[in-house]
RNA sequence: GGAGGGAUACCCAAGCGGCCAAAGGGGGCAGACUGUAAAUCUGUUGGCGACGCCUUCGAAGGUUCGAAUCCUUCUCCCUCCA
């Protein structure tokens, strides 16, 4: 072997191992990618993307990062648009059946999507395929054929079907062929490297076991670890609101990060940041030492954030922003201002036709506990009287201002 | 296809004729303390200009002065048998 290419190989390797949950198998990679260095041939890396949720938050992020640092060391990214299971429409999940999407509501989300995952990945080497084109273009033969590559056996022992057989959760037969939809990407992609989270293992590997099936060298799995939202427990999701959105605005961004727990610092660095790892460690060990105040550490993370989503001067002003109102206590200056006519209202109401409380009874309840401040002074009236330049404030961070006109 | 069991608020889970807007826990929200961290303590957690009214306990009917609780039908889920 020649050393100078095994010597970039270790360090693609080395660069590509950063913040990885498992590669399967790594020395197969190994072997990828020294022939793709010595051959002059980019590595196929496939990320599949679900269209019914278009809405990227840094969770996704983790894997966008990798295939982003896949680009960097020369290789290609092959984006799947799985519109055609959401045509079909994945019933996983317990209650609801997901409703079908039609192809133009598939054809916006895409859109949205690829705008938003452009904030990371390059558009220039990014290919994007929409899979319907060969999965719709299957007949019954093809797909039983597919259909006959795997057994039940082995799909129960995948663990989220595992999970609901156990404990009598409905699962559909059509369920079963997702995974094989999926791994039949990488067949007619013969991708070299399958991208995604933990949760995708079953998948992926059921995606090597495809490409071995229909005669191709199989791929690699490559896991990045599920990143926990800002609660610290939880995965990032929408749902569970725990999340900070790529389209979030740069003071949302701020104040988001900002809470997160301490012991998520570090771990959002490495794998949402490209911050180098030796200096991710050394701040690691100065919290731990105490010389680091894990609060500013944060503060760091919040402007790299904002830094790679926006840009430094955004970032600037959202930490110049936060300082102002959370350690010195003052209103901020940019809150959004209401045109009311000076007149006496009833703050339950008022505070929810202005959307800080979700109804009225939710805005006695504030009212009732403290959590109501107008021009920064506790106020438990129900009734207030509106003056020009005051502010209303529930809670810490939901603020208005009155304009009388 | 047959026989049983179950469905309660965001989640888990009590309640089995009035005292139930529904125990308890989790989660959420708010307050205190802080660094919008963690831990802890406290309050709160259907709606309504409200010490009263309205809607809610899988769905629809029924019995009753009165139903989450009893009856009928339906839907979904589970267990055992085939």
């Amino acid at each position: 072997m020649d050393n100078r290419i095994m010597q970039e190989v270790d360090r693609q390797l080395a660069l590509i191992r950063r913040g990885v949950a498992e590669i399967v198998p790594e020395e197969e990679l190994k072997q990828k990618l020294y022939r793709s260095i010595k051959e002059n041939k980019p590595l196929k890396t496939k990320l599949g993307l679900d269209p019914t949720a278009p809405d990227i938050h840094l969770g996704h992020t983790v894997v966008l990062n990798k295939l982003r640092q896949f680009q960097d060391l020369g290789h290609e990214v092959h984006l799947i648009i799985g519109d055609a299971t959401g045509r079909i429409g994945d019933p996983s999940g317990k209650s609801e059946t997901r409703k079908e999407l039609s192809e133009e509501e598939i054809r916006v989300n895409a859109a949205t999507y690829q705008e938003q995952i452009f904030k990371v990945l390059d558009p220039q080497k990014t290919i994007v395929h929409f899979n319907s084109k060969w999965l719709m273009e299957m007949n019954l033969e093809a797909v039983l054929r597919l259909a006959g590559k795997y057994t039940v056996a082995r799909m129960l022992e995948r663990d989220d079907f595992d999970k609901r057989y156990k404990e009598g959760l409905p699962i559909g037969v059509h369920e079963f062929l997702y995974p094989l939809m999926q791994g039949y990407d990488s067949v007619i992609l013969e991708a070299d490297v399958e991208l995604g989270g933990t949760d995708q293992k079953f998948n992926l590997l059921v995606g090597r076991h495809l490409l071995r099936e229909y005669g191709h060298e199989p791929q690699i799995a490559l896991m990045m670890p599920i990143l926990e939202g800002l609660d610290g427990v939880q995965k990032m999701s929408k749902s569970l609101g725990n999340y900070i959105g790529v389209n979030d605005d740069p003071y949302e961004m701020f104040g988001k990060t900002m809470s997160i727990s301490d012991k998520l610092i570090c771990r959002y660095f490495e794998l949402l940041t490209r911050v180098p790892i030796e200096e991710i460690e050394d701040m690691q060990v100065r919290m731990d030492r105490g010389e680091l105040n894990p609060r500013d550490a944060k503060m760091n993370l919040a402007k790299e954030l904002i830094s790679m989503y926006h840009d430094a001067g955004a970032a600037e002003k959202a930490e110049a922003r936060f300082k102002l109102v959370y350690s010195q206590g003052d209103i901020p200056q940019d809150i959004p201002e209401l045109q009311m006519k000076a007149q006496e209202v009833w703050l339950p109401k008022f505070l929810q036709e202005n959307h800080m409380v979700s109804s009225s009874s939710d805005g006695r309840r504030m009212l009732k506990q403290g959590a109501v401040r107008v021009d920064g002074e506790k106020y438990e009236d129900e009734n207030l009287q509106l003056k020009d330049g005051m502010v209303v404030q529930v809670g810490k961070r939901k603020f208005i201002r009155i304009r009388i006109n």
